[in-house]
RNA sequence: GCCGGGAUGGCGGAAUAGGUAGACGCAACGGACUUAAAAUCCGUUGAGCUUAAUGCUCGUGCGGGUUCGAGUCCCGCUCUCGGUACCA
């Protein structure tokens, strides 16, 4: 045997596993048992397969559950595909293959991937998001959403029968309402409902685009065609509603706290007030949210965002040509291009005036598009004396400044945000600023000019897609522009074959969008119910819908009946939601909110026993490759990018003075997260065929932290394989192939070793930190290289503790040691106490601070004791000669700090 | 712009609660084994200084601060990465 013989031994251990089905969860576990549920944010199937990046959080929640498993826990640890998508569907808007045949490929050559790096995952419980009897359900919760509303008294979702009796009390006239009108009504209620909004709208293409699709110039990415904002009736989640639970329970869920920050920013709740502004020759007031009413008599000028609605009847017609101008070109911008482009703020005085309530002094109204249309009331009352975007802005166009708030002593700065005084400020001044807010609100709600109100950042949801593939709406559509849910009994509401996915294009902008499945077939299309005629909604739902639940189906993926059932659903979530989670960061704010949200509205109407899904979040990093860009500011594919001299940038992209290009054009040179959107995938593949994949999970755990975001070096991989082919030749004969374990006694040191190794890596696993565990493991089998075998009762602890980072090799070893059954429910090795006892400890004696010596110890002299061999040491007696010894500072275990002078 | 991370030798990183900065690995260099190469094993490796020691000085992106003691805490920057609501 010339080697480690990996090609052998790990194909023949995932067979055993398979075969076996080792990793099996059985539908029902002994449940007196702890429970462990290990999730991965399940990847989208792209053609390009896994890249280098996915299998790190794989790997880890791998290493997590084989070490639970160890530990005597049930453990649950699925994996399935979100598998609705862009790319499936340009895919087959460009090649004619249908989207199922795609995905189901990439799915097909994924799993491949997947099973080659030897994940424990329960392949029974595998789902994609495609799956007809997956999508059924995530329609049925639609059902759900579009069937309840919320509320506010209970502060919780309920059924919408229960609102109908309310509003006969409630809602005047609605006795006297027609079906149509009641509905109308109701629709206002409903957490999924229709309402207008602005998209990105590209005629050409017939449909919307994401904001990545859209080019810097406002173009759209593929056919370089104009991209408008314009508004598309569309379903909206009310997800606002539930804005201060999704705040307030962060406070529950052991999460990374940034990720919980940028929630709570996300959500963005701020208390403020709502001031009403009497415009010149409007009937109309125009309406702002401020956070800081106590500003008031600062407010010097108003701005509105270009798409505010008042804008046309405010604009006075000598500024109405440079006001429309000013309009073309913010529209043509996104949001993070208005608020990025330059830090010099534009802007346009529309001619009208408002009345400053508080100072009664007519007060300049301006368009601008550092004021969002989104947020707010779309209009802001400037306080250039307490607001440093208002500051800017008042500079450039040489507005009024009056400052409302007395700075700090000192203060040199231009806007002041700090607290302090009110001052110029009439009956406020003196207060401070929380003071003053309360006093403003109470003045503003007495005289009539507005009221106290909270305002969140976050926005409803705009759930429909004018796309293909996607789960359909079970919503029905009656000619008289009524809508209708599918009844419950008839899902699911399957996709309809077709054969062009294309959306409708036209030149004009104006035009209604007619998303692809308005080329589906009239039989699937139209839909008679009592002799009425409906049509299907022809929108489909975002990918995201998908995302929301699905670790809820893995519980119990074969359930006909009902989405999972009840008492599996208490095991598994119980008490606190799944109890490990592990995706990318950059999920921090969407996805994670979005499941939030469904949790809670099934929590609400008694589907789910927990008030959040996911008890503990990690966020593994980014594994970060070079990326390129062409001029339009769009990723190419980091493979076929060139350099100057034709070679591949792959090779060189590390060396100075490069150029680089793409079909010959130039690109620009990137750094950033491995993945389909910087497109410089790398794939596991390679590393499979070349190391085996024990090395490739050793490896990507062996780079840095988990939770840290690192370069990929193909360079490093040798570094753990060698390491691997170590432990090879020390337990298996290079001739005989024999086992090498001797039953001889250990030595006490190598017990000593060995218990001090049993520490430090179950403690590593206990924190996720693999990297410092695999060091231990490595610095452990250093000691044993020149041994000629090594005693059993070292060498078995040995290979339980490899078993989760390595387990094709610790498998093979554990039957070559005598065991006929799998190591992956072996007892994790238990640390003994006698084995840790130190006879002496060595201690770093400093003297002001600086390290001048080290003493060893008995492990159990006094403090005296150790100060006076400390003083006595040589080198220490050198610094502390002659001085005064102002403090000694003993830390037990570690150090002498002597302080002279 | 806004929100959230990060920065430690030539490279990836270690330092878990404020207590020896650089564990472990890569690369490099030197040596052993070998006809040779690969593989393997051993050793050196942050920078500088000197009287060469059980020595000294400097050193964790930059500028300040707190502390007996700061990679770690505080204030102010720089660069960089993630997100920014239709990529997921």
């Amino acid at each position: 045997m010339a080697d480690y013989p990996f090609q052998n031994i790990e194909q023949k251990w995932q067979s055993f596993w398979e075969s076996n089905k080792t990793f099996r969860t059985p539908e029902n576990v002994d449940t007196s048992k702890p429970k462990y549920y290990v999730l991965d944010m399940f990847p989208y199937p792209s053609g390009i397969g896994l890249h280098v990046g996915h299998p790190l959080g794989y790997i880890a929640t791998d290493i997590v559950s084989r070490y639970k498993r160890m530990m005597g826990f049930n453990v649950l640890h699925p994996m399935g595909f979100d598998a609705f998508g862009l790319p499936a569907e340009q895919f087959a808007v460009e090649h004619g293959v249908h989207p199922r045949v795609t995905t189901e490929n990439n799915i097909d050559n994924m799993l491949r991937q997947l099973k080659a790096i030897g994940l424990s995952y329960d392949w029974d419980r595998k789902l994609a998001t495609t799956d007809v009897d997956y999508y059924k359900w995530t329609q049925w919760i639609f059902l759900k959403l579009f069937n309840s509303w919320y509320d506010t008294d209970q502060d919780m979702a309920r059924p919408i029968e229960e609102l109908i009796p309310r509003l006969e009390t409630t809602h005047e006239g609605w006795a006297d309402l027609n079906a149509s009108q009641r509905e109308e009504v109701l629709a206002g209620y409903r957490l999924a409902f229709l309402a207008e909004v602005p998209v990105n709208w590209c005629p050409q293409l017939g449909t919307v685009l994401a904001n990545e699709e859209v080019t810097n110039e406002g173009r759209s990415e593929r056919g370089n065609y104009p991209v408008f904002k314009r508004p598309l009736k569309q379903w909206m989640l009310r997800i606002t509603s539930y804005a201060d639970r999704l705040e307030a329970d962060l406070d529950g869920v052991n999460w990374p706290e940034p990720v919980k920050m940028m929630q709570r920013n996300w959500v963005g709740r701020s208390e403020g007030a709502h001031v009403d502004f009497d415009v010149d020759g409007l009937e109309e007031k125009l309406r702002v949210f401020t956070t800081r009413p106590d500003t008031l008599f600062g407010a010097t000028y108003m701005v509105l965002a270009p798409e505010h609605e008042l804008v046309d009847s405010i604009t006075q017609a000598q500024f109405r040509t440079a006001v429309d101008a000013y309009r073309k070109v913010a529209a043509g911008k996104t949001d993070i291009d208005r608020m990025s482009e330059s830090k010099v703020k534009t802007g346009v005085f529309t001619g009208g005036y408002a009345l400053n309530p508080a100072t009664n002094t007519q007060i300049p109204i301006w368009i601008a598009d550092y004021v969002l249309a989104g947020y707010g009331t779309g209009a802001i009352m400037a306080v250039p004396g307490g607001d440093e975007r208002d500051w800017d802005f008042a500079e450039v166009y040489d507005l009024p400044i009056i400052r409302t708030v007395q700075p700090a002593e000192g203060f040199e700065g231009k806007a002041y945000t700090g607290d302090g005084a009110a001052i110029n400020s009439g009956f406020l001044d003196g207060l401070e600023i929380n003071e003053a807010k309360a006093t403003m609100i109470a003045w503003l709600q007495e005289n009539g000019h507005g009221e106290g109100t909270v305002n969140y950042k976050l926005r409803d949801w705009l759930f429909s897609r004018q796309r293909y593939w996607g789960e359909p709406f079970p919503i029905l559509r009656g000619e008289d522009g009524s809508v209708r849910a599918v009844d419950a009994k008839d899902l699911p509401v399957m996709l309809p074959p077709m054969e062009d996915f294309r959306p409708t294009a036209t030149d004009d902008p104006n035009a209604p969008p007619r998303p692809p499945l308005s080329r589906a077939p009239e039989s699937w299309r139209i839909v008679e119910i009592d002799g009425k005629r409906f049509e299907r909604e022809l929108n489909t739902m975002p990918q995201w819908a998908g995302s929301c639940w699905y670790y809820l189906r893995f519980i119990d993926n074969q359930n006909e009946a009902t989405f999972a059932d009840p008492e599996k659903e208490k095991y598994w979530m119980g008490p606190l939601g799944v109890d490990l989670y592990i995706g990318g960061v950059e999920h921090a704010v969407l996805h994670l909110l979005y499941a939030r949200f469904w949790h809670k509205v099934l929590f609400d109407l008694g589907y789910v026993t927990t008030v959040e899904p996911f008890g503990r979040l990690f966020n593994q990093g980014y594994i970060q490759a070079y990326a390129y860009r062409d001029e339009r500011g769009i990723a190419v594919e980091a493979t076929e990018t060139v350099d100057q001299d034709g070679r591949p940038a792959m090779e060189v992209q590390d060396q100075p003075g490069r150029k680089f290009f793409y079909k010959g054009e130039p690109v620009t040179q990137e750094y950033g997260k491995m993945g389909k959107s910087l497109k410089n995938a790398v794939s596991p593949d390679e590393v499979n065929e070349r190391y085996g994949c024990d090395t490739l999970r050793l490896y990507e755990m062996y780079m840095g932290p988990l939770d840290a975001s690192k370069p990929w070096n193909t360079r490093d991989i040798v570094g753990v394989n060698r390491f691997l082919r170590r432990v090879w030749r020390n337990f298996v004969g290079e001739d005989s192939d024999a086992i090498l374990v001797s039953d001889e006694r250990p030595t006490d040191t190598q017990m000593r070793l060995l218990h001090k190794t049993i520490v430090r890596v179950t403690n590593d696993m206990e924190r996720m930190s693999f990297n410092t565990a695999i060091a231990a493991l490595i610095e452990f089998i250093a000691e044993f290289v020149a041994l000629e075998s090594i005693p059993r009762g070292v060498a078995e602890p040995f290979v339980l503790m490899l078993a989760p980072l390595a387990p094709h090799m610790a498998e093979e070893l554990w039957q070559r040691m005598g065991h006929p059954e799998t190591l992956a429910y072996a007892p994790w090795p238990i640390s003994e106490d006698k084995w840790l006892v130190e006879d002496t400890i060595k201690l770093v004696v400093q003297v002001n601070g600086k390290v001048r010596s080290t003493i060893h110890v008995a492990s159990d002299a006094t403090k005296d004791d150790i100060l006076a061999a400390s003083k006595s040491d040589e080198n220490v007696a050198r610094f502390i000669e002659g001085q005064t010894i102002r403090r000694e500072i003993y830390v037990p275990n570690r150090l002498v700090n002597i302080v002279v002078g």
